[in-house]
DNA sequence: ATCATATATTCCCATAGAGGAATATGTCTT
DNA sequence: AAGACATATTCCTCTATGGGAATATATGAT
């Protein structure tokens, strides 16, 4: 999962990763329409493979990239975890909770009430 | 949506959204848990507002941080565009277009057909 | 006013990682 | 076998960034 975030976080990363979304694609491809050298787009494809994103599948001399579904899928478990954030009127439960126990240090504390003394 | 993977790609970063979960939190509750330094929480909580990831409430000396659900929304939509990778028998016809129009500039070549010569 | 508490900021240092240039590797063509 | 083509790797350099230590800031308590 984090190393899936941290491969995702690198904007070239990104773009391949979106590029290929639409189908593999073998280097040369993804050189021309990033417009970065060879070698930077082996290495990002390298992280990308290091962090299970992408297969690669051998067609003569050229590499032909797929994008890997696990991983992608597995960041949409985890927001999902997520979604009671948006969906939800809970957290203020929670957040009371949270008050209460701090509030217990500090006693009678009202908004400035008329600045004692 | 790149500030926002760059954010939760740092492991502590993460860890924090993570406790936010559950609901709002002042620094030192975070400092506890993590086991970090206070100052380094305070770093990352920063880099985490500027990437509108949370928000801070005073209440009193302390901050209360909270998860924003927006950022979490915006990139589960993006994953959910990939649905159809594992959902989908799809990308065997972007893959064939793919082939076919690479295809056609090296003819004949089935692989290793005798080593002609 | 002084001190304690909670948090933010600054400065420094060390390390990770992204790009550039050159080169290595592997496969096809002739 | 020699060269072309596609891709990977290596080495270098530079910058971004995370942690440590010290300090600044703001609010509450006495």
């Amino acid at each position: 999962m984090m190393e899936t975030l941290r491969a995702l976080a690198e904007p070239n990363r990104f773009q391949i990763v979106e590029l290929l979304r639409k189908g593999p694609r073998p280097v040369g491809d993804l050189v021309d329409r990033l417009g970065l050298r060879q070698p930077q787009v082996s290495k990002h494809l390298r992280v990308l493979s290091d962090a299970g994103l992408v297969d690669v599948r051998v067609d003569a001399q050229r590499r032909i990239y797929t994008l890997r579904p696990a991983p992608l899928q597995e960041l949409e478990e985890w927001v999902e975890r997520y979604r009671q954030l948006w969906e939800g009127n809970f957290q203020r439960l929670d957040a009371l909770l949270d008050r209460m126990k701090t509030q217990r240090k500090k006693r009678g504390r009202r908004k400035r009430q008329g600045d004692h003394r």
